[in-house]
DNA sequence: CTGAGCTTGTGAATTGATTCACAAAGTAGT
DNA sequence: ACTACTTTGTGAATCAATTCACAAGCTCAG
């Protein structure tokens, strides 16, 4: 099977968040203009979107709702619960740990750690932090598939490295560096740093740069 | 001037913040290619992004880093003060609002904003907690230039089009929906939902997708 | 059953971003 | 001053993503 862009699975993503708000509002059938219409995108680009995993709709008709929120469920691997441990008890780690919206989806958080002796044993919401140090034991045992990454940048590298080496194959990285792993590790990053500066560009720039959407 | 990539502008801002820290370590000149192997690109990439704006290399030497971070950071706008307004006091809200990395870089919480009773008048770090009414009066008077969104989907795009009519022009939006408003206002979304989905499905299907970096 | 009216699925065309590859300009050692 | 070595800046080539455009398939009304 050919490589699907990383920009096509983003906006599956997107389309799966509105057609599951469409189902349970009662909508039997839904048309590429109207998901493009709620996706910020155009008909063509969601028909061809689709169309790299297989026909879903019906000429003159439609998406019949329901199917394809199940495929595109199955497509993105939601079809089952992914584990998740949180590293860094921080502002934004702590605001994750306890965001119930992940859970909800299939992302089940297990565990938070940090290396502040300070934070770890503190409780939130049924989670001790727990040591960082405790990582390499933990997870062989209990195999989380994902961990989001919300320490210092100076520490990121270095934790991420003690993650792979523990065994971990996906990461959240929220830290503003760019992780070096090695080419099986799975990472996406999240850089608030980097979109309030792109809104910086934006506005100074105004003619230049498109909107960004 | 020719309109810029978004890619590119990430890029920039992911340079400038390696540059930074070379500066504070001392470092007079360097290479694209050191600026590539820490952005996570090619040399290549680095001066075709940097030739969009000008040219500040010197050949067979590489780029003097103070200046370059100077130039930078004027193209993204950032030698000026951005003032920040959050709106949601939720978990996400509550967490940026007491994160000081914004203000180090110029983005200035100014407001905290929020619908629920029991939240307005609460207080953290200085700042008290608004009712969103008062936005429309607040806006025209302290000019915020960013509103950073954290209210729950449903909710999003009607608080939007307040903030919108009130005078905003820049959105940080954190709800997972597609906001529609008129073209001059620029948004930028972060999307957690989406970035765990993506991570899902490069685990899920491994030999497929490439490594999302 | 027929014709008008939608809407999908998809090659082809186009537009956009990245990579190549090299001349030009500099440094440093002798 | 000359040679060997670096590194930039940039057109050209390549690779990737989006948009176009239309045949084919389906619905529905009469």
């Amino acid at each position: 099977m050919k490589r699907i862009a990383d920009s096509t699975v983003r906006r599956l993503s997107v389309y799966l968040r509105f057609l599951e708000d469409s189902v349970t509002h009662g909508v039997r059938t839904i048309s590429s203009q109207e998901l493009a219409r709620r996706g910020g995108t155009t008909s063509a680009q969601v028909r061809k979107d689709l169309s790299f995993f297989g026909s879903f709709g019906k000429r003159g008709l439609g998406y019949p709702a329901a199917e394809l929120t199940a495929s595109l469920r199955d497509i993105l691997g939601l079809d089952r619960e992914w584990r998740v441990i949180i590293i860094g008890a921080g502002k934004i780690g702590t605001a994750l740990a306890q965001y119930h919206g992940f859970r909800q989806r299939g992302f089940d958080i297990i565990a938070v750690y940090d290396a502040d002796a300070r934070k770890i044993g503190s409780k939130w919401d049924g989670l001790v932090v727990r040591d960082i140090r405790e990582v390499e034991r933990d997870v062989p045992q209990e195999l989380p598939d994902i961990a989001v990454l919300t320490v210092p940048s100076e520490e990121a590298q270095a934790v991420a490295e003690r993650l792979v080496g523990a065994g971990i194959e996906g990461i959240l990285n929220f830290a503003p560096v760019q992780l070096k792993l090695p080419a099986h590790i799975t990472v996406r990053n999240v850089n608030m740093a980097m979109e309030l500066e792109g809104l910086s560009y934006a506005l100074t720039n105004r003619e230049r740069s498109g909107e960004a959407q």
